[in-house]
DNA sequence: TGACGTAGTACGTGTCGCGAACTACTTTGA
DNA sequence: TCAAAGTAGTTCGCGACACGTACTACGTCA
């Protein structure tokens, strides 16, 4: 019920959209959007279908459906049918979808490493645990 | 020229998509979208042209020129020509915009309190300051 | 086997963002 | 002083994206 402070609020606000800058300016380079950057992200480790990655990006069957098409069409994912069931459809990256998946990903983490350049060992340490531990849900460790 | 670790990025960029799905789901109930939040939030407490607009959201001024046009329409901020300048425009808040800018600003503080519940207060003051001096590009004080 | 549920697609609508071309006003410099 | 260059915004056409609705096809269960 308790409502966070304007400074925390703000400060956590603008850091996410310094965060989605670089995720955009990223994908800009291969004319990715954020979406096909997350939707290659989660396909890089899974093997999933089109409802549950609906799930993961929080976004109606029908815009995955588009989503999966266009970036199909560009030839970095592919549909597969699944063994198990006739109506399912898996989702995988092709090996070009996979490389760009590799680089993308290092090129992010070398801008958040530019971004907290400024802090030592402990503090990103500290912000690391901090922020996992919101998106975790758990306690952060003391 | 150091990557951050990858826990580090992954903390920070699903952070970044959890505060992005809180403004996308408080503006949901008002049918705006994430960027027409922002807009509202930033001609809150500015005097501010359409170039300067794009620049702060870091859109092409025409992109602006859609986004204030519709909001325009919806009647929540208007339009009124430069007095220094024949070609400018300024943007500012209508009474419903202010109201509905509030309030979402108190939706958002409220959501940001709860994502933030199992910080102490100190784990708090520590988040806001880690994340305050990475948008701003300013040491962190230890 | 028939009823119901689930996986995915097709389609129409609207938002959003871009670049290019355009208008209108301002500034600059000879 | 006045033409050239610059700046503020708009318009237009395009594609990406997200949604809801309606549809097909397959699976499950009685």
């Amino acid at each position: 019920m308790s409502t966070a402070p304007d400074a925390t609020v703000d400060a956590l606000v603008q850091l996410s959209f310094a965060v989605q800058r670089i995720l955009a300016t990223v994908g800009a380079e291969r004319e990715l959007s954020v979406v096909q950057m997350r939707l290659l992200g989660i396909v890089r480790d899974r093997r999933i279908g089109m409802a549950e990655l609906g799930l993961h990006l929080g976004l109606d069957k029908s815009s995955v459906t588009g989503l999966v098409t266009r970036a199909e069409r560009r030839g970095l994912v592919q549909r597969s049918p699944s063994p198990d069931d006739g109506r399912a459809v898996h989702v995988t990256l092709t090996p070009l979808g996979r490389d760009w998946t590799e680089q993308g990903a290092a090129e992010v983490g070398a801008a958040i490493g530019e971004l907290t350049a400024r802090l030592d060992a402990d503090q990103r340490a500290l912000l690391t645990s901090l922020a996992a531990s919101l998106v975790s849900g758990r306690a952060t460790p003391r």
